[in-house]
DNA sequence: CTCATAAGCGGACTGCGGTCCGTTTTATTC
DNA sequence: GAATAAAACGGACCGCAGTCCGCTTATGAG
């Protein structure tokens, strides 16, 4: 895993070179159609290459390895999410009472999987979900913050790894392909983890 | 996947040829012998052929591939643990109220990853736990029995998967090893999860 | 426009997981 | 103790992820 002088993260603002540029479009593309046409576990890093023109060099240089080219795709998708929960109409977004957005996060999580689930779990590093990858962590502090609101005391911190825990890709994935549990039930069973956590009857108790 | 004849499962009682013997023990005493020595992540299939003396087919054919491999090795030292928490002392084992051994389960599951985690993360299918093998499925089974036996009401299959999402090798060993938490605190969170789902202090409430 | 330099590119190459199939060993039956 | 069928064996082989390094191209300065 030594980096040596190449690009990967390019958060928010750098500059890139027009051809760099150009390529990862290409690639991302490429990938996409690949996935949309064969389904991700039939992606090659070779196939995507190829389907863009360019050579395999590259597709490693600007997405490090196979689990960063599925992350990169996952969170072109997820973006539309994340505003949803930032910044959009409640109650998944600001102004609805935090336990109601901590529910509707929850349904729209489970809801999103059912899309592309399949590239999220891809998107794992080997041996499980890539905690460390900032959309992880901006899922976990989303949490934090709501929990909070809610009135949750004590490690807010380790009780939004443990609501995430659940919302992980290949958990979800099990739950519903592999043991054919309906969406409803799987929302209706974070609600109850949710009332848990936020102390009896939807936290709403703390509030009389 | 297409299983054709071969072995794998050996569940329990079913006879194997004199030499598949000899050379399953082989084998995984020679992976033991790698991983104490070299860990995991440096442990190639080919290196445990040619270190138990036998051909590469031949560790395929008992262990399907490497994730087997590592369920094999992890169930080794797991089965001293299933044993402590089926029929052992309390409070781990049967004796103790069903509180306080879901307690139990959870420390002495944080506290078994720091020995051989990295094993059990291992044996994960590419893309996360295998939520189906049967070490997993007896994990969930016994979090059942004890949540019905705390009084818990609901769903108790996904409250099991809840609970047991928390526990998943990759999780913990992320938060201890590349967060730096001490087991403790996360013995604390677990214990705080598991008084969330059995309705506030201990559940010990529902009794009254 | 030209040049210098850094960034990017590409494809041959390596190592590992996993498969295939002809050969060998074990267990069973007579 | 043959003969036979089933099971196991082993290593050549394949495909894919990931690396390496000599070549190309964009870019900014003079």
């Amino acid at each position: 895993m030594e980096r040596r002088g190449g690009p990967l993260p390019l958060n928010g603002n750098e500059s890139e070179r027009r051809d760099a540029a150009r390529n990862r479009e290409l690639l991302l593309d490429a990938a996409a159609g690949i996935v949309a046409r064969r389904g991700v576990e039939n992606l090659t890093m070779d196939d995507v290459a190829r389907a863009a023109g360019v050579g395999k060099g590259t597709v490693f240089r600007r997405f490090g390895n196979r689990a960063g080219l599925m992350q990169a795709l996952a969170d072109q998708t997820g973006r539309d999410f994340q505003k949803a929960f930032m910044s959009g109409p409640p109650p998944l977004g600001p102004g609805a009472p935090a336990w109601e957005r901590l529910r509707a996060f929850g349904a729209a999580s489970i809801n999103r999987l059912e899309v592309d689930g399949r590239v999220v779990r891809a998107a794992g590093s080997p041996g499980g979900a890539d905690h460390a990858h900032p959309t992880q962590r901006l899922v976990r502090l989303h949490l934090i913050v709501l929990l909070r609101e809610a009135g949750v005391q004590g490690d807010l911190e380790l009780a939004a790894y443990q609501l995430a825990a659940f919302l992980e890709a290949g958990l979800l994935l099990h739950l519903s392909e592999d043991r054919g549990m309906p969406r409803s039930r799987l929302i209706e069973a974070w609600n109850v983890l949710v009332e848990g956590m936020t102390g009896g009857q939807d936290g709403r108790l703390l509030d009389q």
